[in-house]
DNA sequence: CCAATAGTGTCTCTAAGACAGTATGAC
DNA sequence: GTCATACTGTCTTAGAGACACTATTGG
């Protein structure tokens, strides 16, 4: 079977690289957003993200975290591929490609940064469903949501939601605000002491009742997966 | 902060869409690879793969499942999104984007149309480390064959790698060779009970022991995940 | 004292592992 | 009969869920 197509119809498709950066602020799931500047789509809100440069970038990890350090200042400390959405119609522009990331960082590490930038916020995603939203974000948002929900069931990615110092409770609070289920207590701390990638530091702080014990990760550590979801 | 490099720098990478495509043969994992006929890395073995054509492609799925039947003739029954891989480094042409898929087919489905062609072929996946291969294609198979051996502990995605027809010997044997160690039979019908994804069909085959049921999968049945791994 | 959150002890529950026992085919 | 594989029954095990209990803070 031959192939009867024009040789010119490969011309390489737009690529781009968009980031979903999460985090937890006042009990709630929030997302890095920005207001486009420019068509298409001006005035929309969108996700952070650009071209690579071939001249700064050696893999498209470093456009992200390029990109997501032009807006928060800061390197996010976990980032991972979720994956590519691609096609004709998704930008007015034509056939296009974007390798998404999803981040998690915690808010307080970006928020005097973001103070002074109005068109770059935290948006409550709950609160995204009635905002306008550029090219298919919506989409890329639900399925990035979809992803960190299913990874807090068996990871413990969502530390990395909290400060470097934390405590069992904060780290409880954002596992139930992630997959929309309370969790034992004692669940948590079972994963923690079998995870061996936490140290708890001589100090302990108030939380409305008994002072809580901090935790910060040891240095250099493997997140830790569990071959059993939390359920309910 | 202003950006002052180059709008120049913006030319997009070279994209391509590549497949790892899976089978089990002869009680080994096996991958379809290709000899190449054109530089770079004429006469290497490489992934199944090339360049999206807008014309023909709504995305890169379609892309994806494209190519693969160019090779095998098929539409493959599974096909999911891998990972991205891009650097500077990894084609000698420059930077470059490869969005790669992971695939699974049983290997009958294929045989007799791969028999017509000499450059197309199954590679034993342990063959490969003596084998010259294209690019970082041998990353690339590395990463999708650690990521099809943890879906295989928590899912039903082996069954693909089976004919339409099957029995539990086959199932239970298509998952030991992925995932490497052996699961109680036992195990594997209670999941194969609670996923409600097959149905038994009046016929039971030779085995080297007692006739064997037949089962297949029932029409447009989601794969079935669990809460739990196999584990050891 | 009470309210609230931290942390422990321990029983239950669920699904996987282990494995013996039975069933049925080929020879 | 033996051997091999199919299939079932049932006990054990590991880790999550439930939840009562104690501990420590602020008011």
């Amino acid at each position: 079977m031959s192939q009867p197509y024009d040789i010119n119809a490969f011309d390489n498709p737009l690529f781009t690289v968009d980031n979903v950066l999460f985090t937890i602020k006042e009990k709630r799931l929030m997302i890095l957003m920005v207001k486009r500047a420019n068509d298409p789509y001006k005035g929309r809100w969108g996700l952070p993200g650009g071209f690579v440069d071939t001249q700064l970038d050696d893999s498209i990890e470093m456009t992200a975290l390029r990109k997501l350090k032009e807006k928060t200042n800061i390197s996010v400390p976990y980032l991972e591929q979720l994956e590519v959405f691609s096609g004709l119609n998704r930008d007015p522009r034509g056939f296009s490609v974007t390798a998404v990331f999803y981040a998690l960082t915690s808010h307080q590490s970006v928020s005097s940064y973001l103070e002074t930038i109005a068109d770059v916020q935290w948006i409550d995603i709950q609160e995204l469903n009635s905002l306008p939203v550029a090219f298919d974000h919506k989409l890329i948002i639900k399925t990035a949501r979809d992803r960190l929900e299913q990874k807090a069931l068996y990871s413990m990615v969502p530390v990395y939601c909290l400060p470097e110092l934390f405590t069992i409770g904060q780290l409880k609070s954002v596992i139930e605000i992630i997959i929309g289920k309370t969790i034992q207590r004692k669940s948590l701390i079972r994963r923690i002491e079998a995870s061996n990638m936490f140290e708890t530091i001589d100090q302990k702080i108030k939380s409305g009742g008994r002072l809580a014990q901090v935790y910060q990760l040891k240095e250099n550590v493997e997140i830790a997966h569990f071959e059993r979801n939390f359920s309910n």
